[in-house]
DNA sequence: CTCCTTTATCTTGTATTGCAAGGTATATGG
DNA sequence: CCATATACCTTGCAATACAAGATAAAGGAG
């Protein structure tokens, strides 16, 4: 058992939720899932990710120059990203609702965390 | 993206959660993950899952005799389950609160489900 | 007794996905 | 020309959920 695995599919809802609000490019997109707290994850994670969702229709990508490096490939959402970042929140909501079913059954003996 | 990749690591916990009320036996388990809400998933999940959890000595296990068939399989939390139940609290705990704070950038743009 | 159904467990193989490690490309400054 | 920072990509590995199928024990029908 590891956060990692607890990512599992989760990072994939986060990235659109993100991406939902304002053009961001992959780098910054990193930065921002790091201020979110979700720390230890490199960038072999991440550009695979948007490589992966752009295959499947979710997001579509738009190379602008940047004033300190290599072009920045921009991500926005498609009305099927925007979609499916419906039923994530839909899926989350009830995997949450579940858990914390569960976890209530333990914590109910008492083990103030 | 689907349930099955949400669920990764964190079937785990609830499994440790619920045998630490009582034993139980795997069959019984998957029952009971059913009624928690967790549909779809099947014996070849959780029996793996057993038989690693007590590899990792996270749990221990006795058999005894069934009036209905062959004999069943209980498990009980040793303290290292213990102490693995309230690391993954810590952690579920802490992915709620960065995916939530993730989607409320989303939802505050109005879209409650 | 033999066959079938229900209960109960286990094994094998596959797909998905997060991540480390390493590679490539562009702009600026010495 | 070379070093550094920014930005993106590829390869290979490890963890794990699950479908499909095998095994085993007990009770009832014929």
């Amino acid at each position: 058992m590891s956060t990692t695995q607890m990512m599992k599919g989760i990072l994939d809802g986060c990235i659109l939720a993100i991406i939902k609000n304002k053009e961001v490019y992959g780098y910054e997109l990193a930065e921002k899932l790091e201020d979110y707290g979700f720390s230890n994850f490199s960038e072999g994670t991440i550009y695979p990710l948007l490589l992966r969702m752009q295959k499947e229709k979710l997001v579509t990508s738009t190379l602008k120059k940047s004033t300190a490096g290599p072009k920045r490939k921009y991500y926005r959402l498609t009305e099927n990203g925007e979609q499916e970042l419906q039923n994530f929140i839909e899926r989350w909501e009830i995997l949450q609702t579940n858990v914390n079913h569960v976890l209530a059954h333990e914590t109910k003996k008492g083990k103030g965390v």
